[in-house]
DNA sequence: GTTGTAATCAACACGTTTGTTGATTAACGC
DNA sequence: GCGTTAATCAACAAACGTGTTGATTACAAC
């Protein structure tokens, strides 16, 4: 159980193992409560022993935990992980808007001392 | 140049596209604005070719574009694509918030009609 | 104990990804 | 025209991911 193994190699696997289907199918299955092994199998035909190791990739990427019910292995959902993640894609979201005003700022200050007016009136 | 490839394969594709740290630096990078293959290519120790690969991963992932300026084909940020990964990640975010939100009211009406007020009373 | 159920482990096949090097296309500057 | 720069294409090797089947572990119920 390794610690904090650099961040970046954390979102590796948490973005990663949302660029699957199976997988983003079963966050949304947890998102409404736990899930075994065998319930979260039943939506897809592919054999359990797949959808487990899907759910270990997910398990990896911290992206969901697994608690213990006798035989039964209930697996949840981790949402302060997804958080993580859209806080990584809003930085840069937001940062590219930034860019945007930064750049209509600019343009204003051309065309309020100088010539201009000619470019970027679209819309 | 297909259409709507189906709205699953653009999401697999584009968090595929984010579980790479070269791709995720590319697009940091280009959340300040557009830059060459060269430009994107000089932080990172691996060859122009193989970044030039990433690009055309996250071009068919649909999170960057690409212009022309003579020799140049200058790489911009789509953050209307990465606003749509926000989209679905805090979809079942906020269904699994609700979920306990849920479980609250049912314990509160167990405690409140019944006997109860023994379990999730932390904070 | 035996039987049944939940889940994982092990080995293998197949396809995809990611990197390399070397050749090629395309546009510019002289 | 010629050389330079920007970028991609092509072929290949190595590594990885995802699915299969068959064996195995762990627990519960009788």
């Amino acid at each position: 159980m390794v610690k904090d193994p650099d961040a970046e190699e954390r979102l590796d696997r948490a973005f990663m193992a949302l660029g699957d289907p199976v997988r983003r199918g079963i966050i949304a299955r947890l998102s409404r409560g736990p899930a075994t092994v065998n319930e979260l199998a039943e939506p897809f035909n592919i054999t359990k022993q797949a959808v487990s190791r899907h759910i270990q990739v997910l398990e990896h990427a911290e992206l969901v935990t697994r608690t213990r019910d006798a035989q039964r292995r209930p697996v949840h959902l981790n949402a302060a992980r997804l958080e993580a993640l859209t806080a990584w894609i809003d930085s840069y979201r937001l940062t590219h808007e930034q860019q945007f005003r930064n750049l209509d700022s600019v343009l204003a200050e051309m065309t309020g001392d100088d010539a201009g007016a000619n470019e970027r009136e679209k819309k």
